[in-house]
RNA sequence: GGGCGGCUAGCUCAGCUGGUUAGAGCAACUGGUUUACACCCAGUAGGUCGGGGGUUCGAAUCCCUCGCCGCCCA
């Protein structure tokens, strides 16, 4: 009887095997300079966060590079970590206060942070532990946080090296404001989004009427806008200089209509003529084109508006109200006064706070500016190629190196740069301090420069009491730019750090999404590029292969729902992973969600969420458990099908083969099991998962359940064979468990225990190393058991010939009986040797009671042909003579449809002069074939008369 | 406005540098439980590969063009 139970049941597997992997430091990587390192990083996860879909993805693609590393005799290191995520985490915290009718200045800077890592404290781990019950084999011990001790002496340095190397500077600039978080925001955190509004048709006054070259006197001038509560902070109007409408107009003023005072018109080329009237509003505190044309007319700027998005008194009017609802009072105001013309509703595209999701407030302020280092390096990265002629640094899908490459170019082209610095203080805060006394709104570009006004160093000024340090800290991605780099001890490796940076950096393979390639990979790119090595301004090639954080990037995609939508938590179309865990097993879901992920294109991830006493249910996460299921029955019978062997290595398997006792169908398996192994190594060379669980799936289940162990129940019944079949089973569990393992590593290991396949001072399945294809073949080849394809191709047509009979069986619904009896015919004498070696199996698949070859073609019985011959089925009773020839008559047009196709390609010369020999070769014995198959099928017409 | 994708069976997608008569899973339909698995087995049906044009002996695949749909950057 068989250990196993009659179905898999994943939380009696799961849990156990991920406890004694931790135990026994299964997955803690060591520096081992015999073995090849294969290094991956993990996209540290906020520190608060919890496991969505898309960390699902995200990392069981990551575990699945590193169990498959392993197993092919790599040193795998998989580096865990969170990131203290700035603005999240803080927003968090400071909800929390707000219940408790607390603000953050309240308990002033340094309590507030107790609260924060307080928080971390208590909700730091969670996403982590989640991370386990995914199976995720991280390393661990080496668990790294962004606001470390060690990392942030990483980032603090990066910070005064920047400096150092005139990168930084601090400045008075247009940045992106977020009145909910207050703090400034970088270009890659405001996410720009259709928003409905409305477009203000108004009039200003013009102080002095004007006359224009139409001779037509005009006392006013129409203007639109999105956003009529600026009007107050107008300094300007600006027209096209080359717009005939309004050139007369230039260096007259204009009356702003609140509060009232007269305004220039100005002409700049920023204005597009075709968009609304043609005049525009310039408020240069407010918008970044305004801004602009302020600079260039040497315009006042006014800002109104406070930091928390109300109105400033500055304004005079509307004083102390919210944005929103000062711009309608602004409209209505505008209407009173006679100057709104028209409001139509109007759809433009906002930027939002990535964070906040409220639109952001572009505005003037003091923040640390980062200019980006190693743009040409990065760029040349994807294009210089290595020896092998392979970029660099790779993309996969490779397209998306355009896109990494558009963002550096826009870069560079417009010399954006990086706002780094944020007013909040959970995070790294910025090293320099300014002399006490010290205005620093006054300070200029020398005086930075001057270590009497400012100090910048990791350590800090000598003499703190005469100091004071600025009050901002870094944006979260300056800190996590360096993740490669800092968490290996840079840039002052601790013991043992030095070689493990040496040994682990670059790093193998970067797995995110899209949505990041700015914000992070990109800007590791420049930091390892920078960083990694000396202050060097410019870098060969060589360099920066050296230099690079790592060598290939995999990117994912979105996961949305069923309809297609993102998933989101306002939605509630986001189903919570671990109920998927829960209901179906990891490994399900693992399978479940790299069979549905096709190559970077956005995945639609079906599921009902659960009701009443119905658990939740997902299709795809279904056919996962169902592999499992399939995968722990074949290994159950198995073990009913006889006594366990030596299984503890390739070799005391392969020893357990008697090579003679091998037949068509055991080379056709071993031949598949070959190609399979080959087919998943491609898939992993090319980066290309969709195909992974679809090999396994096609091998194990159509060829391995439903066809070799199906066709070797006949030969366990026999004694000469059984033991050499036996062997075969074990050998390509043994491989498929190998091959599955990255995918579904709890099923694997339970299996792998439970037959027996553990070796000689092995703990674990991780510790077996897996044969690539050609090494199988040899170690068969080594046995005297030497592959033949074309046996493989015998079988694929006793297959077929298989099919055909089961068919012709259904069609006269006796598909279920077992004992009908077939007549076969066959003119070529080795079509008939393969039929008749395979008899009792063939009969035993169809099923059929008998199958006699007959060598004169029957009348009144339905028939089937295929590429092996004719099968006949003996019906006792008379055939449906009319339903036999409309079917008959199918098959006959479908064939004469194929010979006309391969007549017309083999008639035309050029074809078979210019087509390769063997596409020739392919089509003429194909088409052979069809024409014999027709011949049968009208002497079968011909004899139903 | 600039850029990047997608459009193949009812649904989700494979089909890579052009080469046999276009595939898989799911769903549908028919039939099945004598002991590996109903989380199963066997079978059936379903596509003029978004439209049009071109290159070629040969196009789902390469080129042009048009049409939708999605995303990114302005």
């Amino acid at each position: 009887m068989p250990d196993l139970a009659k179905a898999y049941d994943p939380s009696q597997v799961e849990d156990k095997w991920y406890a004694a992997w931790e135990q026994h430091g299964a997955f803690a990587a060591h520096v081992a300079p015999e073995k090849q390192p294969h290094t991956i990083m993990i996209p540290p996860p906020n520190v608060t966060g919890m496991l969505h879909m898309g960390h699902i993805l995200n990392n069981t693609l990551q575990d699945i590079f590193t169990r498959r590393a392993r197993l092919e005799g790599k040193e795998a290191l998989w580096f865990p970590g969170t990131d203290h995520a700035g603005i999240a985490t803080q927003t968090r915290v400071e909800r929390k206060l707000r219940e408790r009718g607390q603000h953050r200045r309240d308990l002033g800077r340094e309590k507030f942070l107790e609260e924060v890592w307080q928080w971390k404290e208590e909700h730091g781990g969670i996403i982590l532990n989640q991370l386990r019950k995914l199976g995720a084999s991280c390393d661990w011990s080496r668990t790294s946080f962004t606001l470390d001790e060690g990392y942030s002496q990483a980032v603090l340095t990066a910070f005064v090296e920047l400096y150092r190397r005139g990168y930084i500077y601090r400045g008075l600039r247009m940045s992106n404001w977020c009145p909910v978080s207050q703090t400034a925001l970088s270009n890659e955190e405001v996410i720009m989004k259709p928003q409905k509004g409305f477009f203000y048709k108004m009039r200003y006054e013009l102080v002095e009427p004007a006359t224009g070259a139409d001779g037509v006197t005009r006392t006013h001038l129409e203007i639109s806008t999105t956003r009529p509560e600026t009007i107050m902070g107008d300094t300007a109007v600006a027209v096209h200089p080359e717009d005939e409408r309004y050139q007369h107009l230039v260096g007259k003023m204009i009356w702003r209509p609140f509060p009232r005072e007269p305004i220039p018109i100005v002409a700049d080329a920023a204005v597009d003529k075709e968009f609304g009237t043609g005049a525009l509003k310039v408020t240069p505190a407010h918008d970044t084109v305004d801004f602009d044309i302020g600079q260039r007319h040497n315009l006042p700027i006014l800002d109104v508006l406070n930091p928390d998005g109300t109105i400033h008194e500055r304004a005079q009017v509307f004083v102390g109200m919210d944005r929103f609802e000062a711009r309608k009072a602004a409209a209505q105001k505008l209407d009173e006064l006679g100057l709104l013309i028209e409001k139509e509703p109007y759809e433009n595209n906002v930027g939002f706070s990535e964070r906040a999701d409220v639109p952001i407030e572009p505005r003037l302020t003091m923040q640390w500016w980062l200019r980006y280092p190693k743009v040409a390096e990065a760029k040349r990265a994807i294009e210089a190629k290595d020896a092998k002629g392979e970029p660099l640094l790779r993309f996969h899908p490779q397209r998306w190196a355009k896109t990494y490459r558009h963002w550096l170019d826009t870069m560079e082209r417009d010399n954006i740069d990086w706002c780094v610095s944020r007013q909040l203080w959970w995070g790294h805060r910025i090293p320099v301090w300014y002399k006490k006394g010290v205005d620093r709104s006054a300070l200029t570009e020398a005086d930075y420069q001057n270590p009497e006004l400012v100090h910048v160093s990791v350590e800090g000024p000598a003499d703190p009491e005469n100091w004071e340090q600025e009050e901002d800290v870094l944006d979260t991605w300056a800190s996590s730019w360096l993740w490669p780099l800092a968490n290996f001890g840079w840039p002052n490796p601790q013991d043992g750090q030095k070689q493990e940076l040496e040994y682990f950096y670059p790093t193998s393979t970067l797995v995110t999404g899209f949505d990041i390639i700015f914000l992070w990979v990109a800007r590791m790119v420049m930091a390892g590029l920078e960083f990694s090595g000396g202050d060097k301004r410019e870098l060969t090639d060589a360099e920066i292969a050296a230099r690079l954080p790592f060598r290939d990037v995999y990117i994912t995609g979105l996961i949305r729902d069923g309809l297609g939508r993102k998933m989101s938590k306002s939605l509630g179309n986001s189903p919570d992973p671990l109920d998927l865990i829960a209901a179906y097993g990891a490994d399900a879901l693992r399978y479940g969600i790299v069979s549905i992920a096709p190559k970077g294109q956005d995945i639609r991830f079906e599921f009902q969420p659960a009701k009443g006493d119905q658990a939740i249910q997902s299709p795809s996460v279904e056919l996962g458990r169902n592999f499992c299921n399939k995968l722990w029955n074949a290994c159950r019978f198995r073990q009913m099908s006889g006594p366990a062997g030596d299984n503890s290595g390739l070799g005391q398997i392969l020893r357990r083969i008697d090579a003679s006792k091998l037949d068509r169908y055991d080379h056709w398996i071993l031949h598949r099991l070959i190609e399979s192994t080959q087919g998943i190594a491609d898939a992993f060379a090319r980066f290309e998962m969709h195909p992974y669980p679809q090999e396994l799936y096609a091998f194990f289940w159509s060829d391995y359940c439903d066809w070799y162990v199906e066709a070797s129940k006949t030969k366990l019944r026999d004694e000469s064979t059984r033991d050499t079949v036996l062997a075969i089973l074990d050998l390509c569990l043994r491989q498929t468990l190998q091959l599955a393992e990255p995918l579904m590593p709890f099923i694997a290991e339970e299996l792998w225990q439970e037959l027996g396949y553990v070796g000689e001072g092995q703990e674990f399945l991780q510790d077996s190393r897996l044969c690539t294809a050609a090494q199988l073949r040899r170690e068969l080849a080594g046995m005297g058991i030497a592959l033949d394809a074309a046996v493989a191709h015998q079988v694929e047509q006793v297959k077929e010939l298989i099919t055909q009979a089961r068919a012709l069986k259904a069609n006269y619904n006796v598909a279920n009986r077992k004992d009908v009896a077939l007549r076969y015919l066959a003119d070529d004498a080795a079509m008939r040797a393969i039929v008749e070696e395979n008899l009792p199996t063939i009969l035993n698949l169809i099923p059929a009671g008998e199958m006699p070859t007959i060598e004169q073609r029957p009348d009144g019985m339905p028939a089937t042909v295929t590429s092996l011959g004719t099968i006949f089925l003996d019906l006792a009773s008379a055939i449906d003579v009319a339903a036999e020839k409309e079917r008959l008559g199918k098959e006959l047009a479908k064939l004469e449809k194929g010979i006309k196709s391969g007549e017309a390609k083999l008639s035309n010369d050029k074809f078979v002069n210019q087509a390769p020999a063997n596409v020739v070769e392919g089509a003429r014995a194909q088409l052979a074939e069809t024409k014999a198959k027709k011949e049968e099928i009208e002497r079968l017409l011909a004899s139903l008369g």
